[in-house]
DNA sequence: GATTGACTCTCCAGTTGCTGGAAGCCGTAA
DNA sequence: TTACGGCTTCCAGCAACTGGAGAGTCAATC
């Protein structure tokens, strides 16, 4: 017969924990005093070690308690170890579904820092590249444009392959009725009914990063269109808007510090 | 201004976590009548939606609280995401040691099963595979086995590949100084120092399943050596015990369910 | 026999993120 | 007036402990 603190050195288990599991009913002393100290037997100490076994795969409490009076054979418990297999599987999935989610968001401000430090605030000539996009054509007004990139950002998850952008197909401003078309690179084929997949042309292009929240785009857009104007380029529909930084998964952020790129490709007409 | 009821439609949020959030001091509504009603504005439907993707995440609660009054921007969590990303990931391990811990239970308990079937209990001369195995092997009595495969099971892990056996390297039965040999037949090599890690010769053997408990183990081997005498083959040593079924992971079990294969090889002798 | 120090007891509170229930107030419609 | 729904506070409970307070017990020593 051990006093508690023998017998929590031999099963290695707190005292504090041992009087909780008499309480619990799944460790009962063999012999309680009628001063109330416990002594605990070697059978205590087996139904300790089988406690402390399954206790490392999470079984709850109450479980092994039950298992403990009705189980005398490891085979009487494969169907509990099979639900505890599946329950763990699940933790699992759950879990790596979060990492996941994290590691897109990292990702994805990673990038932004990267393009936003390449970019220079003034009116550039450059060759873009195609690229394949998933886009979601809407009408409407352009603040109705959130919800576009919502269901794209939900529905493509971990295809999204660089920083979401939007095509006008307008040739010029409308407040309302507005045709455009939210949209993200993607990595990979991708097949949602309402998208539309295809490959953005490359060529030669005016861009312009604009900073600063989006309802001061107009002053950036009369810029690039005076540009044009002098160099006589005929700019081609549809423009785009690269959303370099913007409201963030989290927090909106500081609509001073957004920045958006211009695009406009230029109709060659030779 | 909603109300709690109305907010609460508005952000997914039961009106119950409503209250706990404004008490945690996570989500304050804007205003508090002096009857106590509680009353949300869009402010708090944003911070809302922060709150509920970073639970998604399952940030704790104190955590968001803090990121809610000090960030505003996606890039001012980074430092929080990369932390809730290692934690997820020890958790993501943690589970998975857990699931192979389950999954090796479950396959050892089926083998069980299946070389227990196929064994008659009958004394058999058959043919022996060669086997690789790691072996522990130990002077001392016969109960200091269960340390032996302790040992061999922790650092063995996943490459136990079959029911575990005893190699007796005695020509008689001792009860102390006996020189026997814990171990495991293996999916590959090991170097664990103490660990003798060979392959053991196959070649033709008499063996008898044992069943019940280890005490009575003596009447099997009478009834081996008589057959031998019989037949007039000479045994060669170690002979081999293999625990087809013994104490399980975490009950012991019924002992007289027992079951024990004892293997001779036949020293050939022409 | 008294005292000391280690050991043990019970009871309560706190952890995390809610969830449920009881009892009571508030506002409005029939 | 009364019913009803919505709102309030307060308390309890989950899971598996952990920590602390205050008091009783044991064995040994002085």
């Amino acid at each position: 017969m051990l006093s508690i603190g023998e017998f929590s050195k031999a099963a290695g288990l707190p005292v504090k924990t041992l009087r909780f599991y008499h309480e619990k009913g799944v460790l009962i002393p063999a012999r309680v005093e009628a001063n109330g100290y416990r002594y605990y037997d070697s059978r205590n100490l087996e139904a300790a070690q089988v406690i402390v076994a399954l206790r490392t795969l999470e079984f709850p409490l109450d479980e092994i308690a039950s298992l403990l009076s009705n189980c005398s054979s490891d085979e009487d418990i494969l169907d509990h170890l099979t639900a505890r297999r599946e329950e763990v599987a699940r933790k699992i999935q759950q879990q790596t579904d979060i990492l996941s989610r994290i590691d897109m968001t990292l990702e994805r401000e990673r990038e932004t820092r990267m393009t936003f430090a390449a970019s220079a605030s003034e009116i550039e000539e450059k060759h873009l590249e195609p690229v394949l996009i998933a886009g979601l054509r809407m009408k409407g007004r352009y603040p109705e444009m959130g919800k576009g990139f919502g269901q794209l950002g939900r529905k493509l998850g971990r295809k999204i392959a660089g920083a979401g952008m939007c095509l006008y197909h307008d040739r010029e401003h409308r407040e309302e009725d507005a045709d455009f078309e939210p949209c993200f690179p993607i990595s990979g084929k991708v097949t949602v009914p309402e998208f539309s997949v295809r490959e953005l042309p490359g060529g030669r292009a005016i861009t312009l990063v604009h900073v600063g929240s989006y309802e001061d785009l107009g002053r950036s857009y009369a810029k690039l269109f005076e540009h044009a104007e002098e160099k006589q380029l005929s700019l081609s529909c549809p423009s785009r808007e690269v959303f370099l930084k913007g409201p963030g998964v989290f927090f909106k952020g500081d609509p001073a510090k957004y920045a958006t790129e211009i695009q406009f490709l230029i109709a060659d007409n030779e």
